[in-house]
DNA sequence: CCAAAAATATACCGATTGGTATATTTTAAA
DNA sequence: TTTAAAATATACCAATCGGTATATTTTTGG
């Protein structure tokens, strides 16, 4: 496999990306996948091993992709309180991110394989605990240069703030009325902040 | 058509919701019914159009076992605190409730259908409505007669009442763990009681 | 108990599924 | 520019998909 294969297995995972998001695993078939990149079928199979094998190269694509729209946003806050708004921020602009259009790549994934696809599911797994882990290391963050109060569970704010990101998606996704999400938002904007110490 | 087909309506429909719940409508085949049910193809073409009547019908049987669930605990409480504390309540011990096994039906047909099934779309989209306009009554309900505060939005506060419960959900039904919906309970039951007046 | 009707089962349909073997084209090194 | 290798396309496979036509069984009313 030289840098052309490097680099078609890359265009197939980005063209790809966002159909597994749309559709879901069982909903997405070889043809979409083909109709999606414009490639044989037999180009997409010399380049990976099988569907499963797509759709988990899509679904990481899928979660990296806010994964990094988020760190540069947080990157250029400088402390624990305002990192944290950065997701109030993004997600009452929920309809506007093009790469969330099809919903939380998270959620659609968790709730489609958490009873059908062991694998899909540990992937989804494993980037579930990532995140919670980065917003429990800000809110560590805070405790420790006095930004942020102690008495708060750090493990319950962050459990409390997913919930209400992945409740708010799922309720304007189904709407289709942003009101839904910027509801949601403006009151874990509001939590955060009275976690000001 | 005579009772007796009536009857084996009902019969599909209860024993092949739990399987859309669990595997989706796009992940469920003609196949998956005939074995829950023990049926033949004819038989279920018979007293169904197609697949997506029984999707629907499915849907609906696992929506109205939640509520049913609930309703009949509400009824029982005589004031609205104590009417909404029926649902942190009830989701605490989410992985104890048989029909909820496979997750909440209404989150699952949403996530699937919002992109991809219109028509499951929009039952799924009535049950939102409906649910929310049930909680609704009871926060203006608790206003009227003088238990609950009325400084507070009705319509906010529903909202974030029910992105909590799904996004606990989500969260418990992926990590396998009944603490992370435990969690987000605990926090749902302490804003419901802050809502006394 | 019998006959008509209703319900269920069997057998089949074309289309599509995921996947593979092989032919063709494109790429890259000499 | 030639050539071996790598990448892509074509053609095919058995299995399964959702759905239908028809045969058989079961139910129901007289």
């Amino acid at each position: 496999m030289s840098g052309k294969a490097e680099r078609t297995k890359q265009f197939i995972v980005e063209k790809t990306s966002p159909v597994f998001n749309q559709k879901g695993y069982a909903g997405t078939s070889i043809q979409d996948l083909m109709q999606a990149t414009g490639l044989s079928k037999g180009s997409i199979y010399g380049n990976f091993d099988n569907k499963d094998e797509v759709a988990i190269a899509a679904f990481e694509h899928n979660f990296g992709k806010v994964v990094d729209h988020l760190k540069s946003q947080i990157s250029v806050r400088n402390n624990a309180v305002d990192k944290l708004l950065v997701y109030p921020d993004t997600y009452k602009r929920f309809f506007q991110i093009p790469f969330l259009q099809y919903g939380c790549p998270l959620l659609n994934t968790s709730t489609e394989a958490d009873d059908t696809h062991p694998i899909l599911r540990e992937k989804a797994q494993k980037a579930h605990f990532y995140w919670k882990r980065s917003l429990m290391h800000i809110v560590e963050e805070g405790k420790n240069d006095g930004t942020i109060r102690t008495d708060v569970s750090t493990e319950e704010f962050t459990n409390i703030m997913v919930a209400l990101i992945e409740g708010g998606i799922m309720q304007a996704k189904l709407t289709g009325k942003s009101e839904d999400i910027y509801i949601t938002m403006k009151y874990l904007e509001k939590i955060i902040l009275e976690l000001k110490s």
